[in-house]
DNA sequence: TCCTAAGCGAGACGGTACGTCTTGTCTTCCA
DNA sequence: TGGAAGACAAGACGTACCGTCTCGCTTAGGA
């Protein structure tokens, strides 16, 4: 591909993400995106058929860079995904802020539960008790690591992701409790 | 005010609740209100400024509706408002799945998100430990109920209010013991 | 109708008049017609699906009011719409030289002669010699007409329409020879 | 010059000519054209600058041979054009009709016309009366043969050009009579 | 009971954004 | 070096909504 394609791309990225902290999703327009992007409106359309598929793309490369991380640095845990989680949003706040916060990132933040919610029910396999449902603990656990983050990131990230972790863990026992890894 | 005004804002009303469980907010026109209730598209004008104000006046009913029924049942409890919240649901499910359900309700969501936060902050008013700042803790339970919550209701409500409210303080045992009230 | 209407559309058809005839039709732009005639974009595709559309409208009225003014003037005689025509075009200078004149007006022309050749069908029906295809001799007077029009049009209309219709008697004396009314 | 270039070139006149039979010269696209051609869009914009200077070089080709065409008939007649060019239409029925036919071809029949007009002005030397004005007896003349040629191109040729020059010859009586040349 | 202020429907109007299409320039490779 | 491929900017197109407005019709509810 070429390299020009790249350079038109990620301008357009860094300008949605730019104008999502401001304006908010459906607050920017396309026109817009291009103006700061310095990129012909028509242009725009040769690369993505309209304003979603441009966050989708944005979304996917998160989803990647956040999958791989997590990989790096495995830990046999009911809750082993939140400190990786935590560490990779402070690494992109911008990402996270325009895709997440303010009042319009619905759609990202669904998205970005969706991957969680994959990552927690994996790590469910391997616990023991079943007292409620999976679906109602996966639910409940990922709801509240999303509304933590959100919380901690509009407000800059001030603590460090390993208080937050701690914070989340003490405040997580009933669930620890319920889906403890069976070999312990 | 005039009969008929009452009569023009309830068509109003339904119409958007019932065009959002299908098109969800942001894909219903006006116009496609005006169609459905059977008004003329200058006289929504007349009314509310924009969709926006139509959808604050209903979510502004509900959070009436809803801090009464919950003054009603008192409980001297951390999770005191898990339950009535849950009834409140159920007897108002096609409010809440328009306002909060999908892909599209975010601003309705955070907007009970906030009437949730208060009443949580406020029992938290009782509680003896401090270990955790407040705000994450308020943030984590909010977070939790309302993916529970929105969980329960796009899959049918089924279960029983009784039911989820059990399963939800089961999984917020660690919550509790850091928040239990001074006296016991 | 609204006299707005009216308005909004005389307008337009003033404005796109003025436009062509410095830049042809072809080369004006909807947006100029509405900057023109200071009208929205978005009202001009209320009242016509393009800017064919919009012509066609103008040339229906010239249509009409040509065969009116015909009528008004009956002349029992093979050539007997050249006088009419010539002073109805010379009446509505602008309009002809708008859509007929120039580069772009083919389509405009067409009509014209369509229109023309109607008329000159319907006169010959009293013809009585027939050595030549009644279709040729239509075409041959028809061209031979909208040709002399255009010409004289273009540079101004400086001789009367009886000079020019005189002319052309003179030069249609063979087209007269074979399509001299039966009765004399 | 390279003899792919003339292929290239000819393959775009050839291209051109196709389209303008079935969309007219307006609605027929660079791209249609190129595609047909089997050409790259950028190749076409080396060769000509846009649409329209193919269709002025096609019909530069077409003018270079019908003047030819007519020197090697010489006739020593007013209306010595006429068979001659009846009979080059013939020979290159698809060129006239794309360029002259149907709705769209004002420009291609104004560009004909101009080389007609220039022709019968250069006959019109010779005569001897000048009751009318030379300029409208050209553009009366030129505009009737014109309208005759398209009618019955459009129709097919189904005439001998022949017989198509006497009618037309018939019909020009009153313009013979009048610039019959000085020496009879 | 009437008549007057209001609610209301219809729809013209100016805007803004959309996604599509075509044009002409320019750059990069290939044969 | 001529040609193919295609990225790019520019800008017109016709569509869809928006929010404002003017215009009559109707319909209470107070005089």
């Amino acid at each position: 591909m070429d390299r020009r394609v790249a350079r038109t791309r990620s301008a357009l990225h860094a300008a949605l993400i730019e104008l999502m902290l401001t304006r908010g999703y459906d607050g920017t327009t396309v026109e817009e995106i291009c103006r700061v992007a310095k990129v012909g409106r028509s242009t725009f359309y040769t690369h993505y058929a309209d304003k979603d598929a441009l966050k989708r793309d944005g979304l996917a490369s998160i989803g990647r860079s956040l999958r791989q991380s997590r990989h790096e640095t495995v830990r046999d845990d009911a809750l082993g995904f939140v400190l990786p989680m935590l560490r990779h949003a402070r690494e992109h706040v911008d990402h996270y802020r325009a895709l997440a916060g303010g009042h319009g990132g619905s759609m990202a933040l669904a998205s970005i539960r969706e991957i969680l919610a994959g990552i927690v029910r994996q790590e469910m396999r391997s616990s023991r008790r079943r007292t409620v449902s999976a679906d109602v603990a996966v639910n409940y656990l990922v709801g509240a690591f999303m509304a933590v983050l959100t919380w901690w990131l509009d407000r800059g990230a001030i603590e460090s992701p390993e208080q937050m972790a701690d914070a989340f863990r003490d405040l997580s026992a009933g669930y620890a409790a319920m889906h403890r890894p069976t070999r312990n």
